[in-house]
DNA sequence: GTCTATAGGATGATAGAC
DNA sequence: GTCTATCATCCTATAGAC
């Protein structure tokens, strides 16, 4: 079932894999077509231009990267029956399910090449990347607080401080993956930080 | 004084500013000159190709990125005749006086978005910018450690959580700045990191 | 939905006069 | 160190046959 992919999906499997080494404006239609192994024209039936492909890969990126956010209707169920080790750990592993696909690696580096030249790809990384994970957040912190387990300190504070140092982490874990280079020491700074965090806030 | 740039000056001056909105692949050479007021075979004069056009930019981004971190030799004085808040308060203002010149925002977009397509970019992120400050950072924790002013917890932990949310939240200010939006929020976490930093790891 | 053919312009770079 | 002129190639996109 693997290789059944529609002409369409091929064309947007190559211009991801593309664009996430040369960028939107380094990448012509005439090179994803030779990938694809179809003719120039054939493309304008799947999109009616270059720029729609980059729309409909940003669009996919904004639906993968929800799901690393568990909904907020479940929040209270899930904090009820684990510990806050267990809920970061947790939250942590589904991360790096998310980023460990080689599609959304590629993904996330496409938003960094073009979040200067795309509206929309900033507006990702704005709004759903930085602004949504830290409302999730504050409201996970806030539950927390209330039940005792974390702190009394600012839920904002405390969501900036756990998340802003992942963020900057997972920048330099990709560069280094697109060198095939070790990421032994950020990933355990990564570690590291989850555990000096929860040792810090833990009430 | 400010306008007696020499061509090869001016060329450099514009090449930021389109590099910085559009990347590398995005502006011709045909607009760089247009904007500088010379013809295209011109500026050959001064660059061999449009690749050492931007080769000179990140050399130029490294020197003055080097300028934000004191030289080690001084750091003993410093550190005697300062409280730990008055430095790092120091090392914030003199980052945030780097940032806040026009062409040194410009550059690290540039840093952004090329970092996949240039070795040297990306070598640059790796190396001057976070190898660099951690090791700086680390031999000042151990300093401070030494002299009985911070917990004695791990020098390389500490400069990991000091400096990592900094990076991304540099990037989120920057990204706010390119669309003339607000950036107090941004700029308040920067300060409240700081100063719940020093509480927490204040001996 | 694929192809051939082509339009109409942009691109990086060079040769050579002044 | 500037210019004019030019090259060979690449670019996105469309028209129209099958």
């Amino acid at each position: 079932m693997t290789n059944t992919l529609s002409t369409k999906d091929k064309i947007l499997d190559v211009a991801i894999d593309l664009f996430s080494q040369k960028g939107y404006s380094g990448v012509s239609i005439r090179e994803i077509t030779r990938e694809v192994g179809i003719k120039e024209s054939s493309l304008y039936n799947h999109f009616k231009n270059k720029d729609e492909i980059i729309t409909t890969i940003f669009e996919y990126f904004q639906k993968e990267f929800s799901k690393t956010l568990p909904p907020v209707e479940m929040l209270d169920h899930i904090l009820t029956n684990s510990t806050i080790e267990q809920f970061f750990d947790r939250g942590f592993e589904l991360f790096k399910e998310h980023i460990d696909k080689p599609v959304n690696e590629k993904l996330w580096r496409i938003l960094y090449i073009e979040h200067y030249r795309n509206e929309l790809a900033r507006e990702i990384f704005l709004n759903d990347i930085f602004k949504k994970t830290l409302d999730f957040l504050e409201i996970v912190f806030e539950k927390l607080i209330a039940q005792g387990k974390i702190k009394p300190l600012h839920p904002s504070l405390l969501a900036a401080e756990y998340q802003y140092p992942i963020f900057s982490m997972l920048a330099e874990y990709n560069m280094l993956r697109f060198d095939n280079k070790d990421t032994t020491t950020i990933e355990n700074r990564m570690k590291d930080h989850l555990t000096f965090f929860l040792t810090t806030v833990k009430a």
